[in-house]
RNA sequence: GGUCUCGUGGCCGAGUGGCUUAGGCAACGGUCUGCAAAACCGUGUACAGCGGUUCGAAUCCGCUCGAGACCUCCA
């Protein structure tokens, strides 16, 4: 893009190392995320992957870039655990509540909506579902089957990831070697269809209880657990494409086993950049549904659980979620986020008070340029939201020195800096003023409030002003006095 | 057991060879205010431990201790 703000840097986990990103196709750039598996509630630290991306989605869009982002939603599949195996945990959850399967699939999807939309994150330009692509994905695995390296045993069809490993290295991404994996591997049971150990399931031959299932060449039966990914990338990005995100804890085997496939398949490596969002941690432990170690959305926005204080609004979650690098750990605790409100209620004060300053007549005083520079720099520096949050501030202290009349700056500096500002804390961290909606009939009473107040204190009446600024704080409204009047919030 | 990552001041969290004492929150002093709040100015506290490389290390290497991730569904 040749980018007059400079190179964009991106960690590339399949090389361990930041590197300039260049697309494929100039201008334009092919996104895939592993989204969520729908059978539950999604909890907080899935968010916290997709709101990672969310950022990396819309700073491209804010450098100039036309992407395509597509996030998958997992609809069927992976196996639940070895004990279960041949069952998927979108089936067993049907079956628990008596539902239909689609029925499942249909209420946590809408759940999932509701959260991202809650979190401002944008959505996908396409969300596919494994259900809806089936035959994509039979027709890959024949692919791979055509060209050797898998096998069908029962009526399933295995990755031979042996046989792979002699022309391509399997573990890569991973940074594991095939004998390690071998040694390592755990003798699990009903393993017999399987050649090797390490060999992966492309397709499933279906008992006849089993719910979700589908025809194929090799009978009936269900898609792998990693094959999803793959066909949908592939059909929607190409055969190769720029970005592949996802959690840290899909790195292996799943995105593994998605180079595998792609690579089997059309002999090309399918990803230019692989990106890992860390974990979000809960006392020190990564969240996760299963171990029950695990906050929901809904939990945090109503304030209705034991580890919560208060209720927190989605944006100061999101802010506490800015405020860490995406491939480091970030642990949750409710000190953190009740100091993440209060640093996002500053920034969020002084956009407003950036709306309202003017700017002086004198010439450029060269103090804004270098603090936009370094919302650039932050950025390009492999999405260093922290830092770009750090800059932002410096540019808070700006605003409300010139606020205070303690310091000026030209009106095209001021234009500059509504303009950058206005960008990076609204598009590309994805921030947006709380509880913007419903104060159609607040306003009104609290103008009236005020005044009545104002007059309280004209009178030197302050028994009467404080007894209203204390009831409206109980109320959960702040009153601020200043030379220009009286504002709340 | 194997592979890997991390350990920063009261808390969260950037930084990766020599002044960034990042930033947010909290704390302290001051300005402002009827008093507050907010804002502004100023201040302090740090790189798990030990050893090594180097003119110089929080940053590189080794060891010790501690935490975590993956190896099995997981964002």
């Amino acid at each position: 893009m040749g980018s007059i703000k400079g190179d964009l840097l991106i960690y590339n986990s399949l090389r361990g190392e930041k590197l300039v990103f260049e697309p494929l196709k100039e201008g334009f750039v092919g996104l895939y995320v592993c989204g969520p598996t729908v059978y539950s509630n999604v909890h907080l630290g899935n968010c916290r992957t997709f709101i990672s991306f969310d950022l990396v989605y819309r700073y491209l869009i804010h450098l100039g870039y036309k992407v395509r982002y597509v996030r998958n939603i997992t609809d069927v599949g992976h196996l639940t655990d070895d004990a279960d195996e041949g069952e998927d945990k979108i089936a067993k959850k049907a079956r628990l509540e008596q539902l239909e399967p689609m029925e499942i699939v249909h209420q946590y999807t809408m759940d999932f909506h509701k959260v991202m939309e809650q979190f401002n994150a944008i959505s996908p330009n396409i969300e596919p579902t494994a259900t809806g692509h089936i035959i994509e994905q039979i027709e890959m695995i024949q692919a791979i089957l055509d060209n050797g390296f898998a096998y069908e045993s029962n009526g399933s069809i295995y990755f031979d990831v042996e046989k792979y490993n002699e022309t391509h290295p399997y573990g890569e991404l991973s940074g594991r070697k095939i004998e390690d994996l071998i040694a390592n591997t755990r003798d699990l049971d009903g393993q017999d269809e399987k050649r090797a150990p390490l060999d992966f399931a492309l397709w499933k031959n279906a008992q006849p209880e089993h719910i979700m299932k589908w025809p194929s060449p090799w009978g009936i039966g269900f898609p792998g657990w990693h094959l999803e990914c793959s066909a949908m990338s592939t059909k929607y990005l190409g055969e190769q494409f720029d970005i592949h995100g996802g959690g840290m804890d899909l790195k292996f085997p799943h995105h593994e086993c998605e180079i595998a496939q792609g690579t089997a398949s059309n002999g090309k490596s399918p990803v230019r950049y692989w990106m890992h969002g860390n974990m979000l941690t809960l006392n020190g432990k990564k969240m996760s549904k299963s171990t029950g170690n695990s906050l929901l959305p809904e939990e945090l926005f109503s304030g209705e659980n034991d580890l919560l204080d208060k209720s927190y609004d989605p944006m100061v979650v999101r802010f506490f979620m800015m405020q860490a690098h995406y491939r480091s750990t970030l642990d949750f605790t409710s000190e953190a986020l009740g100091a993440a409100e209060k640093g996002y209620n500053k920034l969020m004060e002084a956009m407003k008070s950036l709306d309202e300053i003017v700017g002086g007549k004198e010439a450029d005083s060269g103090q804004v340029k270098p603090i936009v520079d370094s919302f650039y720099s932050a950025m390009n520096d492999d999405f260093n939201a922290p830092v770009l949050l750090a800059n932002l501030f410096e540019a808070v202290k700006l605003i409300n020195s010139v606020k205070d009349g303690k310091a000026s700056v030209s009106t095209e500096d001021l234009a500059l800096l509504r303009k950058e500002m206005q960008a990076f804390v609204y598009d590309v961290l994805g921030l947006k003023a709380p509880g913007s909606e419903g104060d159609n009939r607040i306003n009104p009473v609290m103008d009236l409030v005020l005044e009545l107040r104002q007059q309280a204190r004209t009178k030197k009446d302050w028994d009467t002003s404080d007894k209203i600024r204390d009831g409206l704080a109980a109320a959960g409204i702040t009153v601020k006095d200043s030379k220009d009047g009286t504002s709340w919030n």
